[in-house]
DNA sequence: GCTTAAATATACCGATTGGTATAAAATAAT
DNA sequence: ATTATTTTATACCAATCGGTATATTTAAGC
């Protein structure tokens, strides 16, 4: 790894929570020198324009979600209940997460809907994604037997997804982790439900 | 009404929209009076600051649904199902709104969580509010031996707020009404389920 | 160790930011 | 109709915005 990859990754990681937290417009050239103790040189050197900074921090904070998540779900052996073991560990491991600047989906969807068309794609994509990760899941479940077939896998998988999301939008709100275990506990309600 | 408040109200519901789709850090004087067709002197004749355009514009915006819904929810006359027709009013009634800026209080509230203590205080109020309205319409269900005197009306209330606004960023993201149904959907079944 | 290339810092750019003082215009009260 | 008051426009402010050209420093290749 050269210098320049290693700083463009030093940039990213120190300025990925600002973005999460301030959004795309809220974020400025001036926190980004400051987050990294570089200068406007040093970042322009490393990143054509704020906006590709923008991206490159939405990727990482995402990134890092996802295989936090992705890291838990597999150390479940069990096939069944996997998809329950989803809102667990949303619930008991997300918190961190969700008290550092909240959810980046939520957060740069919302940013970004109707300002930012590149930020936006991104977003879209990882939304999708996730969905196809959660839609398999739950036919994995259908095939075990363990879910029954009627379930429309799409329809589950946007229930979880907006749970979760509204969820956090919620718990961040109210600053209150009760709201957040009760969200949880009626997203686990549901899954188990599905049978 | 005075020609000052008549302006005021004037600003408020040009600039409404635009504070909904921008967001605070996002919306500039500059949108402001090009908005409004008026010089930055009268804005700051009516109002003291930026801050309070925002503060007003949200109360504007979230005024605006909460009249909407609460004008839907008052025709229908059984007072079982008035919970359903809660989704139902949603899904029907809410595209429009969703369509054009989103929901006021998603998105302020990401906005604002972690950046505008004034603006996050008045999304917290909203939603306490509104998550009180579901709790009153589901204590009204148990005493009508509608509801299961075992569900958990705060738990219900929170469940059904996180799955409209969850939705909402969903299908705003993907553009997908048959998302924003599917969603509607499941959560007219979860309140049927209630029983 | 020297040269070459990459990476960082300095200093600056015009444009825009939120905000204000003051003057001009429009309204309200007498 | 005239005065007093409110409302709006003009012109300006310092600060900050995102971005760039150039100089300086640092790392890489030989």
């Amino acid at each position: 790894m050269t210098k320049a990859e290693k700083t463009r990754n030093f940039i990213v990681e120190k300025t990925a929570p600002i973005f999460n937290m301030k959004g795309y417009a809220g974020t400025s050239l001036n926190d980004i020198t400051t987050a990294t103790g570089l200068t406007k040189g040093s970042i322009y050197g490393n990143f054509a324009n704020k906006d590709e900074v923008a991206l490159a921090a939405f990727d990482y904070n995402f990134a890092n979600n996802v295989s936090k998540i992705e890291a838990e779900i597999s150390k479940q052996t069990t096939t069944k209940g996997k998809l329950l073991a989803y809102a667990k560990i949303y619930q008991n491991f997300f918190i961190g997460s969700i008290s550092q600047g909240g959810c980046p989906v939520l957060n740069t969807a919302t940013d970004a809907d109707d300002t930012h068309p590149a930020l936006r794609e991104k977003v879209l994509k990882a939304v999708l994604s996730w969905k196809k990760t959660i839609i398999k899941l739950v036919e994995e479940g259908v095939a075990n037997k363990e879910i029954h077939p009627d379930n429309n896998s799409e329809q589950i998988a946007l229930t979880v997804i907006a749970m979760i999301e509204g969820g956090i939008m919620i718990s961040r709100l109210t600053k209150k982790i009760e709201h957040w275990n009760l969200i949880m506990d009626s997203l686990k309600k549901y899954i188990t439900n599905l049978g």
